[in-house]
DNA sequence: TGAAAATAGTTGCATAGCTAACTATATGTC
DNA sequence: GACATATAGTTAGCTATGCAACTATTTTCA
């Protein structure tokens, strides 16, 4: 096989695998390291709620990028260690609100510090038109295929 | 909060969730609507000993950016399904060596299309230069964590 | 109004990911 | 040569992901 055939697999690799492995290790080993018994994909739905709470499961998956039996499980074990709450919607029976507690609330403060200073140092030496034409191609990317 | 706070949560989210996830289930559906019973996670293994055969599975850890249990793991699938074979080394008895099948090499030419019509489309409307400064961005915030 | 289609969420099953703890072999040093 | 250390790989336990099939509601429309 000719190296130009390989060319598209390698950048496949390092779209999936490199960069976001390396970020989310390392923002889990921070979280781990400052006594937070969080995983990054729970640290993700909380995200989503701290910019808006009581969002339904759907709505999460659409904007974590996940499907729906992912979301129910991540909901299920953040309900467990009590930091959403399912809550019925009174318009909707099919609809869960996701709402957040007052711990997760807490939270926030605790992690955010956290998350800034790991995207820092994951972005040091590189600008920001560099960042933007990055998150403009990933954006076009999954534009293309959604 | 202010809004600023989550510029890079913001960007976490993107880089992390986003157009990998969208890739890897496009390609995914593409080898499974082949006729192809192969996972991405297993593709990509494949993918690196097609470059370069017979590698052991620190090697494979390396390369794919994945851990040592998730190798063993990997290859323990791909040998059930008749892809791969380890062979002890013999200099070393500590070191697997992981070959390909005839029927891997074979599957190379089944995949390898598939592979890049899938990048062709993710990466429609973007222009070469800018797929150069992702992969830049990316290999660098790799190397800034690592 | 009542049957068909759409939507929200759950469950079962398989694969894959990470950490920690483990075995086995190899290397380095006194 | 022997003991400490490093390296390659495996196992166990948990979380997460994806697909398919399922239930329960709501919406659509003939």
């Amino acid at each position: 096989m000719s190296n130009n055939q390989f060319k598209r697999g390698e950048l496949y690799s390092v779209i999936n695998g490199m960069a976001s492995t390396a970020v989310a290790r390392r923002l889990q080993k921070n979280f781990r390291q400052a006594g937070l018994d969080i995983t990054i994909e729970q640290w993700s739905i909380l995200y989503h709620l701290w910019k808006e709470d009581c969002l339904n499961q759907q709505e999460l998956c659409n904007r974590t990028f996940r499907d729906k039996p992912s979301i129910t499980r991540l909901i299920d074990n953040l309900e467990k260690q009590k930091l959403v709450k399912r809550m019925p919607s009174k318009t909707d029976r099919r609809i869960n609100l996701v709402c957040l507690t007052d711990a997760a609330r807490e939270l926030q403060h605790q992690t955010i510090d956290i998350a800034n200073d790991t995207m820092n140092e994951a972005l040091q030496g590189i600008d920001r038109e560099e960042i933007e034409v990055v998150k403009q191609v990933l954006q076009r990317v999954y534009d293309n295929l959604t």
